[in-house]
DNA sequence: CCATTTTTAGTAATGATTACTATTTTTAAA
DNA sequence: TTTAAAAATAGTAATCATTACTAAAAATGG
């Protein structure tokens, strides 16, 4: 409920902030055993879910561990539920303006693609949001 | 290279094509079971696979399977390389106004957030595709 | 029919992540 | 400072989505 602090806490998120590479959570452990050659790698995965669920570090990503398909293969937008993790189609009629100002985006940053996702509780949503601190 | 016809591809996209719920690999196999209860998991995640590749189907990809952590929490961009998979920040004049649009997208969709990825090889990327997200 | 290519079912292996547990460390109050 | 409770740890095992492997079957294009 309430952070010790750790060397291993620490350490971590010391040397998280040092980088300009986001790593993964085993590039990172091992760049941590550096500092401290005892840690383990499962206290780099609970530490870093511990400190992105309160907010101190980042995690890039909002998708689950499985890949979801969809049939239809029109440019269109999906609202992931971060409580039951369904992923339903939105349409808004902004999206175009979105889009037309993201391929200038592209141009600048001479990138390929990009992906928006929105997330949101589905209506009908049965799984209580657990709140976390 | 070339698809051959069989029946459980064609039963794989049809199934696809009939659900609006984005299924992962494993619910579309249930879903296929019932009319081919022989199919094997494998081949139903190897068509899809295959046709994501050729663009029959929508693969939902906003990340890789490793997750990514950044120590920088202030909102800002990344471009994921399709080859190497490295993860780099990317600035732009114009995401102020994408925020602004995409703010007013939220409350009509009642959505609580967005997530935006661009994808792009990086410069200096030598090394082989590790994963195909 | 036949030779070649593709696909399959079934199973094993992989790899990232999470769970478990006995021990150690930290905390906060006495 | 002592001490009991809470939190965190290292090490390991388990989970689970995905991918790889393989011999057999099916599809293809004559
Ligand atoms: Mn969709
Ligand atoms: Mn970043
Ligand atoms: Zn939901
Ligand atoms: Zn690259």
């Amino acid at each position: 409920m309430k952070f010790s602090r750790t060397s291993q806490r620490r350490v971590i998120l010391s040397e998280l902030r040092k980088l300009k590479s986001h790593p993964t959570a085993d590039e990172l452990y091992t760049i941590v055993r550096e500092k401290l050659p005892q840690i383990s790698l499962g206290t780099v995965y609970r530490n870093l879910d511990q400190m992105a669920e309160a907010g101190i570090v980042q995690r890039l990503e909002l998708c689950g561990r499985q890949k979801r398909f969809d049939g239809n293969i029109d440019r269109h937008y999906h609202m992931r539920c971060p409580d039951c993790g369904a992923v339903k189609d939105v349409e808004n009629d902004r999206m175009s303006h979105v889009e037309s100002i993201l391929s200038d985006v592209l141009e600048d940053l001479d990138a390929e693609g990009f992906w928006i996702e929105f997330t949101g509780q589905c209506k009908d949503c049965n799984k209580p949001r657990v709140e976390i601190i």
